[in-house]
DNA sequence: GATAACAGTGCACAATAGGTGCATGATTGA
DNA sequence: TCAATCATGCACCTATTGTGCACTGTTATC
């Protein structure tokens, strides 16, 4: 796997595994055997003539110098993804691989659009997707398997808003629909407001889960406290229990409801109208680029154009 | 040959074309065959997918995005440096090796007895001194072989004072003394002013090397034109011509005399105090190292002990 | 204008840096 | 105590990368 980037891979192994905290981990994210990583940060510390790394039970850990170097570098790397996004702009050149990674519904309908348009626009250059968690998808950032990723903004425990490694765009607030059977008595409104759904038995995500805490957020803006019914992991999954009459549950416009059976989507109207953030994220440095420039704004024409659609228009 | 740089061989490849101008000297500059050379940079151009390169007669010739990149890289080759010196610092580590370059002598005064200083003080480390002209240490810094220079601040066609590649500190400013056979009228003497000596005949370097404008400078100095006599590229040559009576001439302090027969050493004194400036270089942000300061220390600790020796003390 | 010198590149071949897979040792939790 | 989890060392292998030489195009010299 050629490496477009000028940082030595044994430093970037090291970012890497500063946010793994396994040699396996680090391994598995960067498609190398845990040997090698291990052995590559061997060399690092060889090479520098620095120790990095000290054992810590049964796994390693960064020592004071290794930490330092690895919040150090993060300005190097931005400063060198700012200069290619710089000379690619100044010599007008086509980059050729670029790597996009966003969450199932992002993946399915902000992504996959913006892989086409960029199929189009620049025949030369090979787009890779990739479905992958929020978390994982920052792990994939620093590890420059891709250059793009389209997240919902949430602070979680390996990610804080501000890290200076990522340069953040947001890119809509996708408001979250109540979906509820279609022989429900509110079934026949247009829109409703989470008071009059108070009392209904609700399906949701685990508790613990990233949209889990969307979910109570939503309600407790509102003062009220849902009743959790049921629990689904997958957007399908939780349709089919509301298909079924088991509750009503909150649907976040970005994720399509096809051709379901028995359900019907209805907005939110009232103080909280309840939303999840979605933000696209680049490695600090390469936000000027003008191939991310251009993706970005076909991501926003894209969100733009979700937003404006109107309910009914699920596909 | 293992990279303790962070950045990419290929673009300190390309940044050392930039400074040599030809593969071949890029070559001879890396350690690597002309053929190596080139196939970095053919590599280094496929992927970063930009064209750097063009031809340019019987050579090639960069870009305009080529130089882009290489002024760019500058201030993330600066900035590696300097984490690495603050990684050093904060470690407590030891550095492995540790290449010092200067000018004949440099060399023998200055760096000679740093290394012997290093060698007792850090018994760990590595040293390597390299003797080389002033243009070329610049070479060797950018090229990573060595990261100390010693040198004689002068203008030169591939080296400007506010490079922002470098970091340099004045070590002394050596004075020229005066060398007149042990025979002559003056040689009794304790000083000397140029303006006695305006009649003799002069021995000096050839015209154009980098001495000689410093010869001419001392004399427009204090309006008097020399007669140049004779011309010598060596130190010991020119010495020996002062010894068999054909001339005077300037010694730099730092150039030992030795057991020189026939001729004296006199110090200037009168308005102008001709003198070269010599200082010591580094890659722009490894100055804050610890090594580095160390070496400084020593350095400037030589030089004036060498500036206050009294002047019969040569050796 | 012929010829020699020079600069860069492509190719076959060789060296070696660097990766894999497995076995091992060390540590923690059940 | 045993199983699970991690890191690491080793033997082996791959493929990246460097070398040497031949070849092409360009400039300078006579």
């Amino acid at each position: 796997m050629h490496n477009r980037c000028m940082i030595d891979q044994r430093l970037t192994t090291l970012r890497v595994f500063a946010r793994c905290g396994t040699v396996g981990a680090t391994a598995e994210l960067l498609g190398y055997s845990p040997s090698a990583v291990s052995a590559q940060l061997r060399e690092l510390q060889r090479v520098l003539g620095m120790q990095l790394l000290t054992k810590d039970g049964r796994g390693v850990r960064l020592t004071a110098t290794g930490r330092f170097l690895v919040e150090g570098s993060d300005a190097l790397v931005a400063e060198w993804e700012s200069l290619r996004a710089a000379a690619m702009e100044a010599g007008d050149q086509v980059q050729s691989r670029f790597g996009l990674g966003g969450f199932s519904t992002a993946a399915a309908q902000l992504l996959a659009p913006l892989a086409a348009a960029l199929r189009s626009t620049r025949p030369l250059l090979e787009v890779q997707v990739l479905e992958a968690d929020p978390d994982r998808c920052f792990d994939l950032l620093v590890a420059e398997r891709i250059d793009l990723a389209v997240i919902v903004a949430m602070q979680s425990h390996t990610y804080v808003e501000d890290d200076p490694r990522f340069e953040q765009t947001v890119l809509l607030d996708d408001p979250l629909d109540v979906i509820i059977p279609s022989d429900h008595p509110l079934a026949s409104r247009e829109t409703v407001t989470l008071e009059e759904l108070a009392s209904e038995p609700w399906i949701t995500e685990a508790a613990g889960s990233t949209y889990h805490s969307l979910f109570t957020a939503a309600f407790t803006a509102v003062g009220v406290t849902p009743r959790i019914a049921h629990e689904a992991v997958e957007w399908e999954t939780q349709i089919a229990f509301v298909g079924a009459g088991l509750g009503v549950g909150l649907l976040p416009r970005l994720a399509p409801l096809r051709s379901a059976e028995n359900v019907v989507r209805l907005r939110i109207t009232g103080q909280g109208k309840p939303a999840r953030r979605i933000v696209a994220a680049v490695r600090s440095g390469s936000i000027a680029s003008p191939l991310i420039q251009e993706s970005l704004g076909i991501l926003q024409d894209r969100a733009h154009r979700i937003l404006t659609a109107r309910p009914e228009d699920d596909h």
